[in-house]
Formats: structure tokens, C-alpha cells, sequence
DNA sequence: AAATTAAAATACCGAGTGGTACAAAATGAT
DNA sequence: ATCATTTTGTACCACTCGGTATTTTAATTT
């Protein structure tokens, strides 16, 4: 957040709201399709001109990649603090659970997690967007195997499952009701899912 | 096969081939993204002027159409007889887990299922493939009950849920599968995964 | 041979895309 | 007041999209 108090001492002043932009973009690719979804139409609905948001993010990658980063602290990270918690194993999942089939938007609207979304397009984005998708899978699937090996040790984990496969099983669930999600899937009908999904692991 | 036999009595004899239209149309639709793909390029692959395949087809939305029919005969279908027949319920779903992490492919590319590609993005194509998609879902999970129910007669299933859900969550199973396998995630961990989730169901 | 019929492809349409050149505007420094 | 500096938005670029009007071509019928 240092990014916006600097003020040069000289020039026309910057009118630009970067975070309002990023709050725009992150909303629009989160709800409407992101192979449709236009620069053009992010400058429409964020009210600032296509010159300024490249000034601001250089082309669409850059774009996408702040607002990538953007979710990542603003929705992924209270969800890892969770797991980084003492919270008990089960209880844990179920937190998961909740959190990703919980409909996050106040009007209508897909839902979904806007990460998992983005890596399902991954191969028709930017560099830079495809490179933050790569670094953000790592990073999660590393926080659910650390999650569950601290879950071993601590009595509460004792399916026969190597933590590198029960990570990447949970996060095929919870990309699974993303997608659905997405797709109109009724929450509860997802909820259910991934509670008979999740079941294997106790 | 009806449609190709029958001539025209006078005029200008027809050399566009419908089918091998709908096979490179059908191996695009399947291998690229489908919203960035453009009739200009299946013109382009399949050696077919434009207003060639618009006189074939419409528009869009009807190559889509047909180009799903087609998936459904030809990939979709032969799934189903296999259900149909006495296999075992457990031989089955086995069968169902190589179907859905075959790599059915020659070449490298993406793979998946076709239907289940186009019915995540069913809200951005036309009216007819999405009533198209609609129809094939809910034949799909028909299938998935019927199967179900009979394999709970002859004994071969006892787990305590409705066939409805149980339909509901083979399907989302098997959709996960292929949406991993087009993400490029390795078969051989989508057939993990499977086993794993369909685990629940003995 | 002439007329009819149907399918062929070229060449175009308006609209939208990602991206940019450029001049007006707004400030501080001289 | 003028200059230097920075941000602004208009107006444009080449390109691609889905879709079509139009003319040419190839066959049968008369």
C-alpha cells in the first residue's frame, strides 16, 4: 500500500484510483468470462481511459497479474492463516469446506474461486499472468501438504496417503467445486460433494 | 448418415464433406480454447470457404451443435452401452476411470472431454448448443442413475445414498478428471484422484 | 445450345480487439 | 510569465471477429 502515497513533487496530478481499478478488474474477471472480457470494457466500467490503464499496468498481463496478487491477499491468504492455525484437522476441512462453497457476491452472478478459474484458462493468458498462476498452485499445494503433515504429527491425520497426494487430492476438490460452482451448481449440492469427497480422509 | 447420400438432382454437384468438416471442427473444439477459436480458423483447417460452411451449418451455433451430436455418437455413446451391459459395478466404474483418463489422442495437446469442456463454458456459446449441452447433461446423469439403481438390485451397491447424488457425484468426479487432464495435470494423478474419490462408493 | 438450378469462392460489412501517437491540461520550478 | 514535467483523454492503428452480398462455376433439364 506504499504505492500510492508517493507523490511526485512536479506535473499534473494523478487522478487514477489504481485500487478501484483493481477492484473493477478483479470483479469482472471473477464473474464474467476472462477470454471474453475486453480491456475495453474494464475501462468502461472502472470509468478510466485505456491510455491510463496501460500507463498503470503496461498491457492486459500486467493487468491480470496485479489483480492475481490482489486475490491472492485479499482471499487466498485469510484462508491459509486459517489452516496455519491450531485449528483441528477436521475442523480445518470443514472451514474449507465453507469457505469455498460459501457465495461470496452480494447480487447474483457465478461464483467460484477466481484463482482456480484463471488456471483452468491458464494457457491463453499472459507471461506474467501464467508465471503468478504457476507460483500461486505451488505455494498452496506446499500450504496443504505443511497443513497435513502438522495434522500427522499432531494425531489428528492417519489415512495411509502420502501429504503430497492428500494435497493435490483437496485441491482437486476444491477446484472441482469451483468450477461447479461456476457453472450454477447449487452450493449445497457442492457442500455435499466435497463432504463425501473430503469423507476418505478420516 | 442419412444426409450425405442423398444428391441433388440438377445443379452445381457439392464437394464440401460435412463430415470431415465436423472431424477437424470437433478436434479443434477439443483441443483449443473453444472461446478463442474462430470459424474463420475452422474454415481455415477444414480447407472450407466461409460462406461453404455457412450453408452447411447456419451459423456458429449450429457447427457447435453438430459438432456435439457427433461427440455424442462417436465418443459418448459407446460409455453408455458400456454401462448398459451386465458388467459389474465395480468392473465398470473401472471402466469408467480408463474412459476418462485415456488420452485419447495421437498427437500431444490437451485432452479431456469434449462435452464436459463446452458445457464449462456453456453461457457463452448459442442457444442451440446450450440447449444441446442441457440435453446430453441430463441424459448423462439418467444414465448414471439407471446404472445405479440396477447395480443396487443385484446387490452390487449398498452404500446408503439416493442414486440421484450418487449420479451427481460421478459426475462431478469424472468432470474434475477431464478438466484436469485439459489443465495438463498427468493421467496417471487423475486416475489417482479417481480412485480415490470413487473409493467412498463400496 | 440455351435455360435452370445449386454450390462455389472472393471480397466485403460493421463491430470489437489490444495497443499507441499525440496534443491538451494541470501542476511545480524558474 | 514561462518552462519543465507529468497525467490526461481523444482519436486513431492494424487486425480479427461472425456473417453476407455477389458473382462465377458446374452440373441437369429442356
Amino acid at each position: 500500500m506504499i504505492s500510492n502515497t508517493v507523490k511526485p513533487v512536479r506535473g499534473r496530478p494523478k487522478t487514477l484510483d489504481r485500487d478501484h481499478v483493481l477492484d473493477v478488474a478483479m470483479d469482472s474477471y471473477w464473474k464474467d468470462n476472462i477470454g471474453n472480457l475486453s480491456l475495453n470494457e474494464i475501462c468502461r466500467r472502472s470509468g478510466v481511459s485505456k491510455p491510463g490503464l496501460y500507463r498503470e499496468f503496461s498491457n492486459e498481463d500486467g493487468l491480470m497479474k496485479a489483480v492475481l496478487i490482489r486475490y491472492q491477499e485479499q482471499v487466498l491468504e485469510p484462508v491459509q492463516q486459517m489452516l496455519n492455525s491450531d485449528v483441528p484437522f477436521r475442523e480445518a476441512l470443514d472451514n474449507l469446506i465453507s469457505f469455498a462453497t460459501s457465495v461470496n457476491c452480494h447480487d447474483e452472478s457465478p461464483n467460484g474461486c477466481l484463482f482456480i478459474k484463471m488456471r483452468e484458462s491458464r494457457v491463453h493468458l499472459g507471461k506474467e499472468t501464467q508465471a503468478q498462476i504457476d507460483f500461486l498452485e505451488k505455494q498452496g499445494l506446499v500450504f496443504f501438504k505443511k497443513w497435513v503433515e502438522r495434522s500427522k504429527t499432531k494425531g489428528e491425520f492417519s489415512v495411509d496417503m502420502s501429504s503430497e497426494f492428500v494435497a493435490t487430492y483437496i485441491d482437486a476438490q476444491l477446484s472441482n467445486a469451483s468450477t461447479q460452482l461456476a457453472r450454477g451448481v447449487a452450493p449445497e449440492t457442492v457442500k455435499k460433494i466435497l463432504l463425501v469427497a473430503f469423507s476418505v480422509l478420516e
